[in-house]
DNA sequence: AGATCAAATATCCTATAGGATTTTCGAAAT
DNA sequence: ATTTCGAAAATCCTATAGGATATTTGATCT
């Protein structure tokens, strides 16, 4: 039976780092993929069978996940995936970015590693709609790895992926302005052109930011 | 003094949330006393025999508190509070308070609800240690609140916490520049000078980060 | 005295069982 | 046809037991 388990085995780190820690990926790339939908219930006890792992594992990762805001729990009621993003939530995040990130190109501009450098510039234009989403995670990870904040690097990580999930939702196309944008915000970058690398993104976002924000009316 | 720590009883909602969210704030508090000292481990099943509760909801709870930080957890190892910050984490923190706060104090001053205004000139000077550090986390919470986006009053919030054990760890004196620095804040939300309070802040931010900066060496 | 190795201990990790609560489904009454 | 009430089902929450692993302690050897 222990045999059946590693399903992940030639993924897994060498070191294992524990059932929680693969369950709480596991699910979390399931609510990415919309897999679980937002405003969706899910049942600790199904994902236990599903997973072939006990109880307490599933629960371990379902606390990191609400700590995250990727699911909620209620007492006696069960968890339940975050509902979609409304306006007013929308325009929060988008807020939050605007602060964070043209700083954060800034000074990956002034200060990313070359090697870092490198695998910046050998984004590929992406043909399908999640290899662009991927290709795009990517990219904010790099210039927010770039700015060399933790604390920068870990709280875009978290927004992005409520962005990645707005976006999914909505079949959002791939717009060449985007591609292009980004082109902007690397050239920059390249150039150690600190200020028109702030200025770049911040664009960027503002421009993402409308071409999303089409797509809610309440 | 079971019953000193319900800082928040009155507050709290009616309804049980469950063991789990109890612990958590319980663990929380012990960890911000310096009742479990930084890089110290925490037995789940210590923690279970003192506060009289299963497993589970320990690791619950320890699992909301890793996501938050504030411990971390080897495989087979167990879990243990993070060590005090050094400098380059202190760097990076002040950094990001820099991009959020003075932000945060602006927008207070253009939209704050006069409920919160007055909540907000009602601070008191506080003479002992943990009542100002309550009264300073509790202005810097009002104003991130007063902002009006959460993602913002949830982050202030993650640092502060920080914040706050580092400044215990240290013993760190009561100055007066800190409540005239206070005082300055307030008065320019208050004559909502988005401007002013703004630039007060960032001054707040800075001035607060060169007096905490001198207790580190390494 | 200091270092090395092995046994014992403490702890974590997983699995299963029982009690408590919410939700849901169906029937009856208005 | 809609609403209300009650019972069944599903689910969560808690507790306990057993296997696996890291840490510590003590004795032995150099």
């Amino acid at each position: 039976m222990a045999s059946a388990l590693n399903e992940t085995a030639d993924r897994t780190i060498a070191r294992p780092s524990g059932l929680a820690e693969e369950v709480y990926r596991r699910v979390r790339a399931d609510i990415m993929s919309l897999k679980i939908p937002p405003d969706t219930r899910v049942s600790v006890d199904s994902l236990a069978r599903e997973l072939g792992v006990s109880q307490t594992p599933i629960r371990e990762a379902l606390s990191m996940l609400e700590a995250n805001g990727l699911v909620s729990k209620r007492h006696f009621a069960g968890y339940a995936t975050s509902p979609r993003m409304d306006r007013a939530q929308l325009d929060e995040l988008f807020e939050f970015r605007l602060l964070i990130e043209p700083h954060a190109a800034r000074k990956a501009a002034e200060a990313m590693a070359d090697t870092d450098m490198r695998q910046l510039a050998s984004g590929d234009t992406a043909p399908s709609h999640d290899a662009f989403a991927d290709m795009d995670t990517e990219f904010h990870r790099l210039i927010a790895q770039g700015a060399g904040n933790h604390l920068i690097a870990d709280s875009l990580a978290r927004l992005h992926i409520h962005v990645h999930i707005f976006r999914s939702c909505f079949r959002s196309e791939i717009t060449e302005e985007a591609v292009h944008e980004h082109d902007a915000i690397i050239a920059a970058i390249h150039a150690r052109d600190g200020d028109k690398a702030e200025a770049a993104m911040r664009r960027h976002i503002e421009r993402s930011y409308g071409r999303l924000r089409d797509f809610i009316k309440d």
